[in-house]
DNA sequence: GTGCTTGCAAACGTTTTGCAGACTC
DNA sequence: GAGTCTGCAAAACGTTTGCAAGCAC
């Protein structure tokens, strides 16, 4: 399984840094790695209790924060409601509708104008983490 | 007072739009009005309180949502505390440090670019209102 | 008088925490 | 064996809501 080969440097990593690798902490992980996009923490859970269901919310939060730490995966705010996660690699920004809350991903390079300035002008460098972006879609857009 | 004179307007608003002014209202608005920048709906309950103690958190929530329906205040989520309440004619955008916290406005004319980019390949119109952008400051950025 | 608005208290949804036991290394 | 991680329950946080009384119009 691809999954299990993409995981094992990661946990690698966590064993390196004096972390312990659990059968919780590996089916997060496994589970994470195979969502494509974002996910809750919640939804997530959902995920890995199908297969473990003693695995509890609090412990995948928690492994989220330290998968966080090792620069694995990131959160975001989309809007109102939870934070979603996503790996880390796949680095890019989000449109959020105002309208229907339609999320949209853009490509990293479509800040790139705006990064540079923002460092020019601010000494501010932009980071893809946190990152989101409000407006109308073309849908909401047309309905005033 | 000025900060009366500028209640004004937008209590006629209100009551146009089959609203009533209260004291509680208008002591929130004119707290509102004489707040230079951003303030959390807590920060802005216990100013109103100076003046009014009897006037609820709750209150000052739902009144600070109607203001948003009527198009005078937004509101923005600079990261992982509360959002913070701004007049929507004073329209900027933020720039958040992952490192520190520290919050920069930046004027919107800087995010034109980015404007117009997003409305030509998405068809995204980029509203102010919401928008963090989160990077980390010029201090931040030194220390690795 | 109609019906919007209030203070209060209690609930909400998301996330964090304190704890004692279980586990990895 | 030392120290990390776990499930659980409960708290924390910012915000919303249901209610009966109060007030603007």
């Amino acid at each position: 399984m691809l999954v299990r080969e993409k995981a094992e440097p990661i946990l690698a990593l966590l064993r390196a840094r004096g972390g312990r690798v659990t059968t919780s902490r590996r089916a997060i992980l496994e589970t994470l790695l195979g969502v494509a996009g974002h996910v809750t923490a919640e939804a997530l859970t959902a995920r890995v209790q199908a297969v473990q269901p003693d695995v509890h919310e609090s412990t995948v939060y928690r492994f989220l924060d330290e998968l966080e730490r090792l620069g694995v995966v990131d959160h975001v705010h989309l809007g109102h409601g939870p934070a979603v996660y996503h790996l880390a690699a796949d680095a890019h920004h989000h449109l959020v509708c105002d309208g229907c809350g339609a999320v949209e991903e853009v490509p990293d390079e479509v800040f790139a104008d705006l990064r540079g300035r923002l460092q020019a002008e601010f000494g501010f460098a932009l980071q893809p983490r946190h990152f989101a972006v409000t407006g109308h879609c073309r849908a909401c857009a047309m309905r005033p």
